[in-house]
DNA sequence: AGCACGCCGACT
DNA sequence: GTCGGCGTGCTC
């Protein structure tokens, strides 16, 4: 009988000591009990190592019959873990998931709504309750943890809604394998001279060990096209393929595109896939049966068997950058699986982020260019519509938020039967509520925000905790019946304006709270494809990779959201989203135009856009970095001190702030209140540590902490290399 | 992270 | 009296 060390996926840096009669390796899945549930969790150490009595320590229940962990996973997860100061089990918990992805025969239990139940007298329906009740609407089931996730209901909330008839359990049986993928390699594409030069250069690092490169493409080059020779030579070799993309991008186009290409569906990971599928796929994966992942930032974390090649699409996106739980940048984590894999991985982006251009100029990366658009296409003029000039003009429905030069180009488009696209990152109706009378705005009760108006829904939303009342008909504050304004636009504002002006147009709104789901964003973009749509009204998700030929015009409703952020990436990602815009426009054969609405028509990074001048712009930001020592030119990590209780999360962080290293290469500004200072009911304050580049943050983070006993009921969360300072 | 234990306030 | 809120402590 030995004792091994057995890591779980829990927020543990340690093992845990198990026995068993059978020789074990380390990497191998097997099943324990701990406490009083059951868990997969993976040989760590061979031997014992915690300091207790060996009758404490219960016996490994049994050994799962897949592949171990291989090494390069195991030390994957290490790095990630070491990297992002996160505990090691929370990691593995990312590689493992739900234990229905290892274990032969697992049961899970759905709920769903009982919909029979209508007595509801003398029981409270509270925010929450009624929060689950939407999730579960239209006979959805779901797993605990996703209504959970969804709605913010305990398991106490749950539990208490089954007792009293509103839900009801049910046991599903998970056993699914998957067939061996059969790729199709044959098809030929037809490449351009410059596409073709680029795609050779990646065949090149196909099985000869790390590699990274930057393809770096203007939108409409075919970087896709380009990208999926490296694939097939990959797949040629009968190697694993992992394609990651951002988190919505992934449609039916682009998998219609693959399977043109490869004659096969690749296995998809994302957050909406379900159990069952997630389970199937997982074991595929392990098993070499799937050669083709397609998915977001968290498929990084499946145990493939072979992996040949790790590509990033649209690796520019800050969706790859995780912010909740382990906090990580899946970009730069792609880049280190890549390494401990010995494979090439290849990023791939109209518009780079500067960490990734100084990697190639430092010689870590290499880079492969596409300088010219497919076929006919050329890149679209960019046109800038001062907003203090050229005011939009209130019609008989209200306030207007497009300018008369933009009302008349979309008038224009329209009788040549063309498609234009309107772009405003911002959900909903209106962004607040207004009280005429007394001034009072309505805010969030968990958050320092406002709430959102969403008039489709009459609901106002928070859109960072996800908080959702009925829009009150009179004032909450003075009580006014009419005072209540919407103040400043939202997508669905901009289509019922463009509903108002142009009432034979076809319109289609994009956006994640209206197409809520995988399903219906591809209807969307399958719709203005086949030219079902005139005008399309959307947030981000229309930046992202989408192709649609027929498009000639492109308006951005207001493109100075996000160039007055006091973030040091605001800049940066304005320029990639309204180039990435910019990029959706001409297309095809047809020439294209984007109008730019601003206040502020002289600003530096709106010039840039309209001068396709990616270099100047890439000169300005990296000399206000390098200015700052800031990324890529210093290292940064956020700490956010959080409580329920505010004098606690302020205590703690002043103590933190008093406890600060400060030497010639390391310096801590705050701590200061969170611009979200309330969230999620949480009171939180940050602290910043900035070192020079030679200095592991790491190692300096991990002293600072052990030096400060943090209370019980205060969380501190590290982000490293933070992408959001709120 | 779960889950239990335990201690206080507000309802039948 | 009890239900239920969350602070504290433990899990090999």
């Amino acid at each position: 009988m030995a004792v091994y060390g057995v890591l779980l996926p829990l927020p543990f840096n340690d093992v845990f000591d198990y026995t068993s009669d059978d020789t074990l390796i380390c990497g191998q899945l097997v099943e324990v009990s701990f406490g009083k549930e059951d868990l997969v969790g993976v040989i760590w150490k061979i031997g014992k190592s915690a300091d207790i009595a060996l009758s404490k320590i219960k016996p490994i229940k049994s050994v799962i019959n897949l592949p171990p962990l291989t090494s390069a996973l195991m030390l994957f997860i290490q790095k990630t873990a070491q990297y992002n100061l996160a505990p090691l089990g929370l990691v593995l918990k990312m590689v493992l998931g739900s234990p229905s992805n290892q274990l032969p025969k697992q049961k899970i239990t759905l709920y769903g709504l009982n919909i029979q139940n209508t007595n509801l007298e003398g029981i409270r329906i509270t925010e929450t309750r009624q929060a689950v009740f939407d999730f579960l609407s239209n006979g959805f089931e779901a797993e605990k943890e996703q209504i959970a996730l969804s709605t913010g209901a305990s398991d106490a909330v749950i539990s208490a809604m089954i007792k009293h008839g509103f839900l009801y359990k049910k046991d599903v049986l998970v056993n699914e394998n998957a067939e061996p993928q059969i790729v199709n390699l044959n098809k030929h594409t037809n490449l351009t001279f410059e596409q073709q030069n680029a795609a050779d250069i990646l065949v090149k690092r196909v099985n000869n060990g790390f590699s990274a490169t930057l393809l770096d493409g203007v939108t409409g080059s075919g970087k896709t096209e380009v990208y999926f020779e490296a694939v097939a030579q990959a797949l040629a070799l009968n190697k694993q393929v992992l394609v990651l993309v951002p988190e919505i991008s992934l449609t039916s186009q682009w998998l219609k595109r693959f399977e043109v290409r490869f004659g096969v569906t690749p296995f998809i990971w994302h957050s909406e896939v379900g159990v069952r599928d997630k389970a199937k796929t997982w074991k595929a994966v392990a098993l070499n049966n799937a050669k083709v992942v397609v998915g977001a930032r968290s498929a990084l974390f499946l145990p493939f068997a072979d992996l040949g090649i790790i590509v990033v699409d649209e690796s520019h996106d800050h969706s790859f950058k995780q912010e909740s739980l382990v906090t990580y940048q899946g970009r730069d984590m792609a880049v280190l699986r890549a390494h401990l894999e010995k494979i090439p991985i290849i990023l791939s982006t109209a518009t780079p982020d500067l960490e990734t251009l100084v990697n190639v100029e430092e010689g870590k990366y290499d880079c492969v260019r596409l300088t010219k658009r497919f076929a006919k296409a050329v890149l679209p003029e960019i046109k800038i519509i001062d907003l203090k000039k050229d005011k939009p003009q209130k019609g008989p429905w209200g306030v207007s938020f497009l300018s008369p030069t933009l009302v008349d180009e979309l008038n224009n488009n329209l009788k040549r039967g063309e498609q234009s696209m309107l772009f405003l990152n911002r959900r909903g109706y209106a962004p607040l509520l207004i009280c005429r009378d007394c001034g009072h705005r309505i805010q969030c009760p968990h958050c320092t925000a406002w709430l959102a108006e969403h008039r489709l829904t009459g609901e106002l939303i928070c859109h960072h905790c996800g908080f959702k009342m009925f829009t009150p008909k009179r004032c909450p504050e003075c009580g006014s019946e009419d005072g209540l304004t919407a103040c400043g636009p939202g997508v669905e504002r901009i289509a019922e304006e463009v509903q108002n002006r142009f009432p034979n147009a076809r319109t289609a709104i994009l956006s994640s709270d209206i197409t809520t789901n995988y399903k219906q964003i591809s209807d969307v973009i399958h719709k203005t494809s086949n030219r079902e749509v005139d005008i399309l009204i959307g947030t981000q998700i229309l930046a992202k990779g989408h192709n649609f030929p027929d498009l000639t015009l492109v308006g951005v409703v207001d493109a100075d959201l996000g160039l007055m952020g006091t973030d040091l990436r605001s800049s940066e990602q304005t320029f990639q989203l309204l180039e990435q815009v910019a990029g959706r426009a001409g297309r095809g054969e047809k020439k294209g135009v984007v109008y730019l609405q601003t206040l502020y028509p002289d600003n530096l990074v709106l010039q840039a856009v309209i001068e396709h001048d990616r270099d100047k712009f890439v000169e300005i930001e990296k000399s206000s970095r390098s200015f700052l020592h800031m990324p890529p030119y210093g290292k940064l990590a956020a700490l956010i001190v959080s409580s329920t209780n505010q004098q606690a999360a302020e205590a703690a962080a002043y103590y933190l702030g008093k406890c600060a290293p400060q030497t010639s290469l390391i310096e801590t500004l705050g701590p200061a209140p969170a611009p979200m200072n309330l969230l999620r009911g949480r009171y939180r304050y940050r602290l910043l540590l900035k070192t020079a580049r030679n200095v592991n943050i790491q190692d300096v983070l991990k002293k600072w902490l052990s030096m400060v006993k943090i209370k019980s009921n205060v969380r501190v969360d590290i982000d490293i290399n933070p992408y959001s300072f709120m």
